[in-house]
DNA sequence: CATCTTTTGAGAGTTACTCTCATTTCATAG
DNA sequence: CTATGAAATGAGAGTAACTCTCAAAAGATG
């Protein structure tokens, strides 16, 4: 998808294509590994698509992807991650970084999510959703993307506003506001699971967040 | 619930002791069927406690409890559920209601918890900690607590906020503030359980959701 | 080409969970 | 107290996710 797009990208994009470009130029057994890896991901999303994930088995997963059982849980330690495993979160830090600094924390954040946002969703609008609703009808997988939440997420905004802010990581108003920010991300994705993906979710995200730093007025 | 509370139970309190009472008064079928599953209970986390809960597998627990492992899964849908399941979220919707209704959502809510939480903290502080920080510790069972949070207690706040703002429930405003109060909950639980248990968990509760009402201003 | 390292596959084993069916245990009417 | 119906239990077989071990294959390096 998307390899050979090459010039006239604009720098303020985050970097999703210089991705692809860089791997083109790994050795041949990290190439590999990748592209198994992809091959995986890919064979598996379409099975859990046609017959549902409980009803996809692992082995079948491997027989299409053409490696071994043994193999598929190299690279992915459970039937979950293949479908929760995502590469937002570093792009996300990224970005925050570049933030104007006189920016409150909570300013510095919407403004991330404004410059990130609305790119990954134009990109794969509809893949994202076919995912997302997958990931929030299955138990298992809607457990375990709260849990990756809370370790990846969370851990990243933590930080941001740790660094805004001049204060530890650990103190509880920093851990409160991170929470609360999470809640509300996660609001805003089932608003957009609700509306059948018609709602414009970047355009949600940067409402509730308006709405939390105005202290939630009902 | 709460069907007999017939004379001098303080109706400040929420019946949890008259629970007990009525346990007596139950048909033979009904009461053995609570004794089973409170044994299940009881020898599950006596041996997570002692061998770790990955290490216990449902044939140890059925065999303390004295039952088949088919029984077992008749009364806990996954072991997971052994840990996870409790009965708060009907306690808390009940004093909320009760809340005089001059206050605000938010208002309510703080004072709701206020009303409750201090009477199970200090009833099983020690046990809640070790249960707590196991379902922290163990992925599955952190997984599993998020999304039971969210299922449970989740709804029972929306559906609080809902009836308090004269909003619908779906509202995407009523939403962002449930979920983002329900972050600073376990903001708060974490805050506790990093503690070791130390601070004072209905304390660090209500100063979250003043933090939160005032705009988490940082 | 030879050697060293990493990746892979095959296979056996564990355990959570499901389903079915026969047996036991409680409820109730006569 | 007994007969009948209903609910709870146990036994056992089956599935599938995951783990571990070991030997074979493939890529890296001199």
């Amino acid at each position: 998808m998307a390899e050979n797009r090459r010039m006239s990208t604009p720098p303020s994009e985050p970097s999703l294509d210089a991705f692809e470009e860089r791997l083109r130029r790994l050795p041949l057994r990290e190439r590999k590994k990748l592209r198994t890896r992809r091959a995986i991901q890919d064979h598996a999303l379409r099975l859990f698509a046609e017959q549902g994930y409980d009803a996809t088995t692992v082995e079948q997963i491997s027989a299409a992807a053409e490696i071994s059982p043994s193999t598929f849980f190299r690279y992915f330690p459970t039937k979950e991650d293949v479908v929760i495993e995502d590469e937002y979160d570093p792009v996300l830090a990224e970005v925050f970084r570049a933030q104007p600094p006189e920016l409150s924390p909570i300013e510095a954040l919407r403004a991330t999510l404004r410059d990130v946002f609305p790119i990954v969703y134009e990109r794969e609008s509809a893949a994202l959703f076919a995912r997302t609703r997958m990931m929030v009808e299955v138990p298992a997988l809607r457990a375990r993307m709260f849990d990756s939440m809370r370790t990846g997420t969370l851990t990243v905004i933590n930080g941001f506003v740790a660094e805004r802010s001049g204060r530890d990581p650990a103190d509880p108003e920093v851990q409160a506001f991170s929470w609360a920010v999470l809640g509300v991300l996660q609001a805003a994705m089932y608003s957009w699971l609700d509306s059948g993906g018609e709602l414009d979710l970047p355009g949600l995200v940067d409402r509730n967040l308006a709405f939390l730093a105005a202290g939630l007025p009902l």
